[in-house]
Parts: structure tokens; C-alpha cells; sequence
RNA sequence: GGUCCCAUCGUCUAGUGGUCCAGGACGCCGGCCUCUCACGUCGGUAACACGGGUUCGACUCCCGUUGGGACCGCCA
């Protein structure tokens, strides 16, 4: 029996909960899961310059709409701060770390002047044996890294990856204000929270050699490490907001759904044979890290968009109904606190199903089902609806009119004896109705539209489309 | 510049030494279905970066080259 997985997912809340990050976090939880373990939320806000409010919602927000829930937390660093201090304490008093008095403007300059001679920009370690500090401003504390030997990052996705001790440098672990840095942070959070398994971005592994350092000073077991590939953008690049929509939000508000978002992300990295679309429950059930492919993956939105088509297209249409009133209302086709038939929206929505890719999509068809009167396409409406189609019109709102029962069984019989008294074909009939009911010449089968339409505003349709000939 | 990672169709990927003149998916092109558009369906296009080894045999193993990416911060 072994012991019971706990894994986390870290972001900092700098900006909303990207492409990325929900990825990160949906390997976490898929791990988690999967494993039956635990999985946490923590909040990197030890930047408080760039960490705000709102971010930190919004990254809740997004893993709340994305299904991802998480088991303990969310954990906040700053609210921890008096934890990390013992520790630097602890190190300090050991020998482990030292102050170092160099100001950040003086490394800064030795930085750049070593990179402009091509030299590694790396901590000369003038502060590591001060004898005496001087005393006039305050210290930052750095970790004594040792200077000989090697690391070995056993990576659950790359295998051992070896460092030379000689690259490290002896990092800063507490800033001169007070305040801890992150590559200390993470491993004393990772170790209170008795994380088993880091699952995190690739950008992560050559920070994990120091790490693994702060880990064995401290006297703590190193955790199991996964480092996933990146996501990149169409120009392979790491993918950022020059890319386009890179946040959760920015999918949701665009029609996406959150299985659709998930699925497509689950791919970007990891797969099982051949197959594509997954439920939550089968990705639980087959997920694992070793599955898990080792090189970048270029974000593809056409195959994020067809993915949704699929899941919206086989979602049940009730679940479709009520995930597409915010789009109706933002569409202005509902109004705040409208009431809408939920039963008639429902069978609209099982029309569009097929032929929507986004729920965005599918709520501006559904203009002609909402609406009173549309506006013809002048183009389409100079094809379909003239003086040569105006009989086929009259006719069809002649039929339609004494239909009792509006359904689409009723219309269809209609049509077919328009179709025959002109001695003609159903889509000469089809067409012209189609752009005088919606105002254009693509839509769902005409039966059925007209049905939902309803009888009274087709006829009213009819009858301006004819007039306007 | 240093260190590290990566390398199969345009893209996501299957492949774990022979069953691969490389399979699936998106996209694209064409047929069928058809009242339009979709859906569906059938077919087509298109890849093992390059060079050395190892081996009876390499997409698969090793080395190098090239290309891409990441990290080198008193950011996370």
C-alpha cells in the first residue's frame, strides 16, 4: 500500500487562469483522481506588487467553471510568512545560508557586464565567507549551494537529468525587505502540505537542482517530479497573450464548453491510442503520468473548435438550453429576468445542435426563432424571394394558414402539395420560404424551423416577405 | 553566452528493433446523403530533421550536427 498521493496546483495570481495553467492543473487533478489522492490549492502571492484580488477569483472562477475541484485550500502565502522565517532561521543558524550585503543595483551591473564578456551571470559568492558585514544596510540571505558534485532530477516524464553543482549559484532565499523568494517558498509549502508528486511546466525544471537542495538541507524527503511540455503558440513560442485569447474566461465567454476546453487540453501532451473524446470519468480512469509525451505542443484552435462542435452536438439539449440563456441575454434576445419557454427552447436548441460550433454561434441563430420580424439578406432575398417565387409564397401561406395542428409533420404535407401543384421540386419551394422566415439561406430543415417559429409569425413573416416583392 | 529540455504529416499524436513503402484526429480537397447549411459517411493530400554508428534488420538504441524551446531575477 503506498502512501496516498497529494499534488498541487500553484498559480500566482498575476493574471487570470490561462491555457496553460489550466492544463498544469487539470494533469494535477486528473492525477489526483485518478489515484485517488489529494489534490490542493495554493496561491502564489508572495509578489504582492503584481499579485491582486481579482486575479485570484478569477484563477478560482476558472477552475470552478472548468470542473476542477480541488480537496484543501485555497492556501494563501502570504498569510504564511511567519513559517518560511523559522526555516531561514533554522538555515542561517546552521551555516547553511549567510546574509549577503550586495545591493540589487551592483548585481544587476555585475549581471549584465558578465553576460556583455559571455560569461555566465552568476553569483560570484563574495558575501558567502563575510567575516565582517558591513553594517549599514540590510542583508538578503542566500543559500549556500555546494560547489562540487552533481544533482539528479529523477523525472517521472524525462528520466534523470543531470546538473553540475558548479552552474548553481548561491540564490537569493530571503529578500532584503523581509520577504521569502519563491524557490524556497515552494519547497517549504510543498513540504507542509506533504506533496508527493510536483506536477508543473517544464519552465520549472532547472529550477528543481535548488530545490531539491533547500529540500536536503532542511532535512526533508525530495518529492517525485513531472515536468510537463510547454504549450506554444502557432509561431512555437511559448504561448502568451500575443497569441490571442490564451485565458479560461476568454473560451467561456466565446461559447466553449468547459468539457470541450478540458478534453482538447488533456490532449495537448497525453493520449491513449488512438482515441480523441474522452468523459471525465474515462480520463480519470485512464489517466497517467507516463502517458505523457515529452516534447512542446503547438495550441491548435480548429481542433479546439471541433472538439466543442462534438461535445455540444452530443450534449443532452436541456444541458445545451441552459448553458446558451447567457448568451441569448448578452445576444439581447432575452431581456434580465425574462422568461423563456423552456420546453420551446429546447427543441430550438436540438435543431441547432448539428450545426453550431460554439454556444456563441448557436445564440445568434437563434435569432429567427427569438425575433418578431428579421431583415432579409438583400442578396438572398433577390435570389429567393421575387416576382418568380411570389406563387410558391402565396401558395405555401395559403396551406399554412389552414393547418390546425403547426407541426412538422403537418407543414411537410403542406410543402409536398405546393411541390406538386407547381409541378416542381422541394427545394425551389424550400429555399424561398427559408429566406422569408429567416431572413437568410442557411438554417435547419425548413419543416422544423417553421414549426418552432410557430404558425402565427410565419404567417406574418410570409406576408411582408411577399409584400416587400 | 552558459546550462537544461525537445525533435513522426501544416497541427495534436500512435508507434517502444522486424507486423510501418508508418496508424488515428484536426485542417484542406473530392464523392455520397440532401429543402439550404451542417451532421454523418466514403475516399484523397501530407511526416519518421540531417549525418554517422550499433545490429542480420532501425521511426524505434548510441554519438554528433542542425533546428526549436526553457531557464540563468532581492518574478513566480
Amino acid at each position: 500500500m503506498r502512501d496516498s498521493v497529494r499534488v498541487r496546483f500553484a498559480p500566482s495570481p498575476t493574471g487570470y487562469l490561462h491555457i496553460g495553467g489550466a492544463r498544469t492543473a487539470l494533469f494535477n487533478w486528473l492525477f489526483a483522481r485518478h489515484n485517488k489522492g489529494v489534490f490542493v490549492l495554493r496561491i502564489e502571492d508572495t509578489d504582492r506588487t503584481r499579485s491582486t484580488e481579482e486575479y485570484i477569483e478569477a484563477i478560482l472562477d476558472g477552475m470552478t467553471w472548468l470542473g476542477l475541484d480541488w480537496d484543501e485550500g485555497p492556501f494563501r502565502q502570504t498569510e504564511r510568512m511567519d513559517v518560511y522565517r523559522r526555516y531561514i532561521e533554522r538555515l542561517l543558524d546552521e551555516g547553511k545560508a549567510y546574509y549577503c550585503y550586495c545591493s540589487p543595483e551592483e548585481l544587476e551591473e555585475r549581471r549584465r557586464a558578465a553576460l556583455k564578456e559571455g560569461r555566465p551571470p552568476k553569483y560570484d559568492g563574495r558575501c558567502r565567507d563575510l567575516d565582517s558585514p558591513p553594517a549599514d544596510r540590510p542583508p538578503a540571505v542566500r543559500f549556500r549551494m555546494p560547489r562540487t558534485g552533481q544533482t539528479i532530477v529523477e523525472d517521472l516524464i524525462r528520466g534523470p537529468v543531470v546538473y553540475e553543482n558548479e552552474q548553481l549559484d548561491d540564490f537569493i532565499i530571503l529578500r532584503s525587505d523581509g520577504s521569502p523568494t519563491y524557490n524556497f517558498v515552494v519547497v517549504v509549502d510543498d513540504v507542509d502540505m506533504g506533496i508527493t508528486h510536483v506536477i508543473r511546466g517544464d519552465d520549472h525544471l532547472n529550477n528543481t537542482p535548488k530545490q531539491i537542495h533547500i529540500y536536503r538541507s532542511l532535512g526533508f524527503p525530495v518529492p517525485e517530479f513531472a515536468h510537463l511540455p510547454m504549450i506554444l503558440g502557432p509561431d512555437k513560442t511559448r504561448l502568451s497573450k500575443r497569441h490571442g485569447a490564451t485565458s479560461v474566461q476568454a473560451y467561456r465567454d466565446m461559447g466553449y464548453l468547459p468539457e470541450a476546453l478540458l478534453n482538447y487540453l488533456v490532449r495537448l501532451g497525453w493520449s491513449c491510442g488512438d482515441q480523441e473524446v474522452f468523459t471525465k470519468e474515462e480520463l480519470i480512469e485512464k489517466f497517467s503520468l507516463e502517458a505523457i509525451g515529452k516534447s512542446a505542443a503547438v495550441f491548435n484552435p480548429d481542433k479546439l473548435l471541433w472538439l466543442n462542435s462534438q461535445y455540444i452536438k452530443d450534449s443532452p439539449a436541456d444541458y445545451i438550453s441552459e448553458l446558451l440563456v447567457p448568451f441569448l441575454q448578452r445576444e439581447g434576445l432575452v431581456g434580465e429576468g425574462e422568461d423563456i419557454d423552456r420546453e420551446w427552447l429546447r427543441r430550438a436548441v436540438a435543431t441547432l445542435q448539428e450545426r453550431s460550433r460554439t454556444l456563441l454561434e448557436m445564440a445568434r441563430s437563434m435569432r429567427y426563432y427569438m425575433l418578431e420580424y428579421v431583415e432579409l439578406d438583400p442578396r438572398a432575398k433577390e435570389k429567393f424571394v421575387n416576382e418568380k417565387t411570389k406563387p410558391l409564397l402565396e401558395d405555401v401561406r395559403r396551406g399554412l394558414a389552414g393547418v390546425e395542428d403547426f407541426s412538422a409533420g403537418e407543414i411537410e404535407k403542406v410543402f409536398m402539395s405546393v411541390v406538386e401543384r407547381h409541378n416542381t421540386k422541394l427545394g425551389k419551394v424550400a429555399q424561398p420560404v427559408r429566406v422569408a422566415i429567416t431572413g437568410n439561406t442557411v438554417s435547419p430543415g425548413i419543416f422544423e424551423v417553421l414549426e418552432i417559429v410557430g404558425k402565427e409569425r410565419v404567417l406574418k413573416r410570409l406576408d411582408r416577405a411577399i409584400e416587400g416583392i
